[in-house]
DNA sequence: CTCGGATTGTGACTTTGTCACTGTGATTGC
DNA sequence: GCAATCACAGTGACAAAGTCACAATCCGAG
């Protein structure tokens, strides 16, 4: 059995583990670009190795990051837009050096007939994507930026409790606008709940940052 | 052959006719709720007549409107979210009378297996509500809201190019408040794009208001 | 006709987004 | 080393959107 194979435990009827055995790999470099908005392609890809952004862009060049697609899991978008003969709405990135199977449509399909095992795992990740992309939906028309500011950091620190990247970089996590970010970010500074310097933010006070991550709506 | 089967053509492999031909049909009155945020269901449902709308209500009592299951359509949600354990992130509602034909989840995974154009049907589904969604995202986070306001006005008026719908109707539509819509439309009024009245508004000026919605993002 | 609820209007305010800058730290090439 | 350059961050002024509180209508039931 392949090393592959242990990233996939629920995939485990024959057929299944057959489709994933003779998968080739292929790798990318980081900060490459999957797939275009408008776009489409001819394989399901399962990532093995390192992360994928999925993000949408406006003309504007605002962006706002939809979800990540981690190691063990597949880059549904591909396929479904190849599936649905949609075009892509969204943009895939890698965010770091990545090594992914890639499973031929015919192998998809056979492992969508044949293996239950397969149809589970394909529909399990369906199911998780469309569902993080609707909380997406409330979190973007509902949410103040500090409250989503808030969850973001805590997700993304550490383990030092801090994060290296720029305004601009969170700005384009959560979809608005670099001065937005900046304020809210001073704002917390103000409030002794983090410390900024350049590229970098130090968490001070998790308790409070994730009393406001954790503030209800009204 | 049914009357169903003609609102499912692409479903024409024997199997996936079966499947269909013997499923039961239900009905519901408008305005009933086909499934709430957080619950689960058990069944495939494919609509047969009326029109489900599914949507997000944040804590507050703000809603935005997801997307439509039209005749002929799925209800992918409740279906996704048993497969892929998760609770429902939304709410459906019936805006008609609707049938529907439920589809045992033994038949379902049958059809998945055994019917390729079953599969197709359900893959194309699914892919086109995650497009659906994702657009949406970038809809509600970039697009000004007499942009969007102008756009759904066109989508949603009748053949006489009229709606018949409260502010507060638009304002759940669009995921924002009550008081933006009345606003907006009140500007749209002044500059004679259309005229209101309560719970109507007619429009008048299409090009103008077409233009308004194509407008492009700076 | 009147009452009450639903619908719409509005002013004052906060938050978010946009624009046009300035300041500042880091790096690179000489 | 030092200047030039560039990515990053700060800021003030304004526009757009959301919140809040309340007033004004309209309309159907009784």
């Amino acid at each position: 059995m392949k090393v592959a194979n242990t990233l996939f435990p629920t995939i485990n009827d024959p057929i299944g583990q057959d489709i994933i055995n003779k998968a080739k790999s292929v790798s990318l470099p980081a900060n490459s670009t999957v797939f275009y908005q408008g776009a489409s392609c001819e394989n399901y890809l399962l990532i093995t190795k390192g992360i994928v952004k999925v993000f949408t862009r406006a003309i504007n060049g605002r962006e706002i990051v939809l979800y990540r697609v981690l190691e063990g899991q597949s880059c549904t978008l591909t396929t479904t837009c190849l599936l649905a003969n949609n075009d892509y709405p969204a943009e895939g990135e890698t965010e770091t050096d990545i090594e992914a199977l890639v499973i031929p449509l015919s192998d998809f399909n056979r492992g969508l007939a044949e293996s239950s095992s397969f149809r589970a795992f394909v529909f399990n990740t369906y199911g998780k994507r469309l569902c993080d992309v609707i909380t997406l939906v409330g979190d973007v028309s509902f949410n103040r930026i500090d409250i989503r500011l808030a969850k973001h950091l805590l997700i993304h620190a550490n383990q030092h409790n801090n994060l290296s990247l720029t305004h601009q970089a969170l700005a384009f996590e959560l979809g608005t606008a670099r001065e937005v970010i900046s304020r809210q970010l001073k704002t917390f500074e103000k409030q002794g709940l983090l410390c900024l310097s350049r590229g970098k933010i130090q968490l001070n006070n998790l308790t409070e940052i994730n009393e406001i991550a954790n503030t209800p709506l009204i």
